[in-house]
DNA sequence: TTGGATTATTTACATTGTTAATTAAATTTG
DNA sequence: CAAATTTAATTAACAATGTAAATAATCCAA
């Protein structure tokens, strides 16, 4: 059946078409301008047809939100040639952090907002896309215990940690909460890569214990 | 001008029932249910009356933002008679966690929302309310430092650090991003208490270096 | 008590998400 | 190919929201 073939070309086309557009719209000014008005004006079709391809906003704010973990994956492709875990994983954190401070409004839709986690829920279905991301740092941290780069404990535990002082450092500083300690602007990307070091210099195993 | 005097007071009273009335809506419901229609419904005015009180919404949640770390200040209140400076830095650690995890709402105001960043911007005035609480954290830090409990470095740099550390875990949870890592709600506060464990005993001055 | 200042309310408007009714287009069927 | 049916899109409409302007009520000094 070609046709039906064709038909769900198009339709996901247009699907394409209104998240290129809200992308469009939140890159530029954030998410609070992204309108279904302004979407449907940006595609040129009225705002009621962009329901025929979501169910409401916070669908398409889902949608969004894949696309995000798609980009940090590319982002990530840099680490594959990495052999020393350790130096894959801090290589793993300063990717992190750039994505954060290069794409905030993506950021903000995978590790801040609501309303994504809320459509994940109603859909009973999990964080996929997220969890992947996870597994990846999970097992480098256990990479790493295993080789003796860091010292032998629980890769849950610690990738939680890692991670979610990556996340604060990106959160805060995209949030505009770092103005007391990092003055200007450009500064900040290197003090958070400074603060980064400091973390992984602190987990590596220098042997001072067992 | 005892009449001015009385006026003042009234006008405060005013201002006073429109942030308690804020306070109760948002803690029930999260900060979509804050409206200035629901707030004049609770302190029995006519909506526009708000706008007497405040220039507009944006100015009631920088006020409401105030509030937050007032209530983190008297949260913190166990700490002055804590002389190791190791163990305050820990406990203070503690109680930023659960201030957040049993105040969300004003965790997302204080820490996360761009709303009251904007309101201090254009008034010219800085981020007072969460300088001074940094101020602490980082004459604490110092203290470490200086009494050889952690490694001897920039307080400034060490400071950021561990609130980094800290925002990152109460964010990720309060925005259900920690599901993968703690599968009961009930698991959240401990699992996170462990991570900032992990955290103290790595930064914890054993004699390694120098 | 009267007139200006203060405080409050009533209207009003633009923007938003979203639904229902309607029309246009495409596809299937006879 | 024409009629019937299904699908896609639009127009109209609604309720909620933030907020401004016009109007009314209240208060206080002269």
């Amino acid at each position: 059946m070609g046709i039906q073939e064709r038909k769900e070309k198009q339709k996901l086309e247009i699907r394409t078409r209104i998240l290129d557009a809200s992308i469009k719209l939140f890159s530029n000014e954030g998410f609070g301008n992204v309108t279904i008005r302004k979407i449907a004006d940006l595609i040129e079709y009225s705002p009621t047809t962009v329901y025929l391809y979501f169910k409401d906003k916070d669908e398409i704010f889902a949608a969004l939100h894949d696309i995000g973990f798609q980009k940090m994956t590319e982002f990530n492709r840099n680490l594959a040639s990495i052999n020393n875990p350790l130096l894959r994983l801090h290589k793993m954190g300063e990717n992190y952090l750039q994505f954060g401070m290069e794409n905030p409004e993506f950021y903000n839709l995978m590790f801040i907002m609501g309303e994504p986690m809320k459509v994940f829920e109603e859909m009973g279905c999990d964080w996929n896309a997220g969890d992947a991301a996870l597994s990846v740092l999970k097992a480098t941290v256990a990479e790493c215990m295993d080789k003796g780069y860091i010292t032998k404990g629980d890769p849950q535990l610690v990738s939680l940690a890692v991670w979610s002082f990556v996340h604060g450092l990106v959160s805060l500083a995209i949030r505009e909460r770092m103005e007391k300690f990092v003055s200007q602007k450009e500064l900040l990307m290197p003090v958070m890569k400074e603060s980064l070091n400091w973390l992984i210099n602190n987990i590596e195993n220098t042997g001072k214990e067992r």
